[in-house]
DNA sequence: CGGCCGATCCACT
DNA sequence: GTGGATCGGCCGA
C-alpha cells in the first residue's frame, strides 16, 4: 500500500522539516501478530544538545539517551511518568541526538478515532519502551508513505507540551498539527 | 544508595 | 483547574 522512507529522508539536518513531513504518514506496527496502523497528525521537534527540552542538551549521554545518537531512522522510545511509553522518530546523522516526538495518529482500524496524547499512541500501537532503538524499516516498526502529503497552510504550529522547565526553548513553534480525519479511500 | 522528578493521563471538583 | 498515580533514570553523596 505504502511506500517506506528512505534513510535520506531521516537523516536531514532541518529536525523540524522532517517533524512536518511526518505529518500524514502511516506508523505501522507488528507485535504479537497483530498489525496496527495510525496515520501521524501531531508531532513535537527536539533539537538535541542545544535544545533545553530534550534529553540530549548539553550532550547528555546515558544509557537511555544514546539512542538518539544513532543514525536517523530509529525509534527512541522512553517511559514518562512511571507509566507512559512515548515514541521518538531518531534522525540526523550518527552524533547528532534529533528525534521528533509522535504526539497524535489517527486510527483507521477503530473508524476515525484519534488517539491524542503521545502516551495513548503507544499504548494503542502496541508500543513499549522496551522497544526503543528498533528500526523504522523493520517487522515490528514501519514509516509509510500513504500518499497523505497537507498543504503548508494546513499545518497548526504552535508551542511544545510539558516542557515548562526549558527556559527560553519553552516557547520555540516545534509543534506540528495536522487536523486530518480518515476516511476510506 | 537515596531522593527527586518527569516530552502524561485520568478522575474529580 | 487541580492533584494523584507510579517507577525508571539521573545525579549527588
Amino acid at each position: 500500500m505504502g511506500t517506506l522512507l528512505s534513510s535520506i529522508f531521516y537523516q536531514r539536518s532541518d529536525v523540524t522539516l522532517i517533524a512536518k513531513e511526518l505529518l500524514g504518514k502511516a506508523l505501522i506496527t507488528c507485535f504479537d501478530g497483530q498489525e496496527r496502523i495510525g496515520i501521524i497528525t501531531e508531532t513535537e521537534a527536539y533539537a538535541g544538545i542545544t535544545d533545553r527540552a530534550s534529553h540530549a542538551y548539553g550532550g547528555r549521554y546515558t544509557d537511555r539517551t544514546r539512542i538518539m545518537y544513532e543514525a536517523g531512522g530509529i525509534a527512541y522510545v522512553y517511559l514518562c511518568y512511571g507509566v507512559h511509553s512515548l515514541f521518538n522518530v531518531v534522525t540526523n546523522v550518527a552524533g547528532i541526538p534529533h528525534a521528533v516526538l509522535i504526539r497524535a495518529v489517527v486510527l483507521p482500524g477503530l473508524a476515525v478515532k484519534a488517539s491524542k496524547g503521545p502516551g495513548k499512541v503507544s499504548k494503542h500501537l502496541g508500543i513499549h519502551y522496551s522497544h526503543s532503538g528498533l528500526s523504522l524499516n523493520g517487522p515490528e516498526i514501519r514509516i509509510e508513505d500513504y500518499g497523505i502529503h497537507p498543504m503548508p497552510a494546513q499545518i497548526l504550529v504552535s508551542k511544545r507540551i510539558g516542557i515548562d522547565y526549558a527556559g527560553p526553548d519553552k516557547d520555540l513553534l516545534y509543534r506540528f498539527e495536522f487536523p486530518y480525519q480518515y476516511s476510506d479511500g
